[in-house]
DNA sequence: CACCGTATCTTGTCGTTGACAAGATACGGT
DNA sequence: ACCGTATCTTGTCAACGACAAGATACGGTG
């Protein structure tokens, strides 16, 4: 269950993961201090620094968990193109650290191995369901699959609105149906009858 | 022009602001350092903090003008719909700094008055364009504007993702011919054909 | 022109942080 | 029992944000 057996302190590299993700929910990736994530832990200011090397070590090992995790969450999604990008909308409100840190290139190492090997796998699951769900074998003439990238942006667009806080109010409090009934507009030609 | 007319230094405040907006164009928000800035204004480490209090007061700055511009840059933009979309994509990436900083709340103080004014300033543009050129006069009956929520979310998540470097490649250099071929598939019913 | 109030900027300082180096500790294999 | 190594601690340094107190220069008033 665990990568790192049971040595000084048992498993200090999950406690450091799941407690950095915590503090980021609290407080943003930005706030995120090691000297803090080793006083929640117990340990000593400098123990983070193994197990991660540094800060954007720690958010390398964060956004390669957070890619994994949503290519597992995409390859559950229900069969309807709509249930993806819920899915997807879920997944970013669901884990807000995780995804925030996922789309912050500068917070970590893009070269990292283990890193793109998540994000191509989570990336790769996102095409092909929405390729395939959107029942279009030949992408248009207008670019590379311009409708899966329609299709990316809408949702990514409305999670990104909806975690910082930027849409009105009236919406409700779940965000996956709220995101569906906004992702619904894609592919509809005018009024809102469905 | 100034608003801070000349005293020691001059204009101060506006340096500040521009060269705020540089660094945080080369390395993003978090790397920003008042005394960086202090540095490339030949100013002491200080003095920031006298125009814009502490850290937060400087993005709160940087938010309200970023807001503005974007009004302004919304209001001048065409008549059609897809115009308006391509003006949002065009002022992201074109002032990502002021992008970055505006949907990153935890960065600024929302409640600063001169920021809620210019926030409510541009979404009021957005949301008449949008509304306006939509040709469609009274909105759906799932939630407040659908419709709106469902072009402001492409536009702002194709934003958001060609920032973040997650676009595949082949999209060409200019973001805003990419967004319009992408944007038109909202409200298209299903092949490309245009 | 002399004076004063005030905005502007400087100097000095404190606690915190990230990063690095060097040492201590405990585990696993032989 | 022993040793190599991964794990963790202690110590240190430069940089940063924030605050306090003082110096400087401007604008207005007599």
């Amino acid at each position: 269950m665990s990568d790192t057996r049971g040595y000084h302190h048992g498993d200090l590299r999950r406690t450091l993961l799941t407690a950095a993700v915590q503090a980021i929910e609290e407080s943003g990736p930005a706030a995120l201090s090691l000297r803090d994530l080793a006083r929640r832990a117990g340990v000593s200011h400098a123990a983070p620094a193994h197990h991660f090397g540094d800060r954007a070590g720690l958010f390398t090992a964060i956004a390669a968990q957070g890619f994994d995790t949503l290519a597992d969450t995409l390859t559950g999604a229900g069969d309807e193109l709509l249930d993806l990008g819920v899915a997807y909308v879920r997944f970013a409100v669901g884990h807000r650290a995780h995804f925030e840190v996922m789309f912050h290139p500068d917070l970590y190492r893009t070269d990292d191995a283990e890193l793109r090997a998540a994000r191509e796998r989570s990336g790769a699951v996102l095409r092909a369901g929405l390729a395939h769900r959107s029942g279009r074998p030949t992408p248009a003439a207008d670019g590379p699959q311009g409708d899966v990238l329609a299709a990316w942006s809408i949702v990514h667009g409305f999670a990104t609105l909806w975690l910082a806080g930027a849409l009105p109010a009236g919406l409700g409090e779940d965000p996956g149906d709220a995101a569906r009934s906004v992702i619904r507009h894609l592919f509809t030609p005018a009024p809102g009858t469905d």
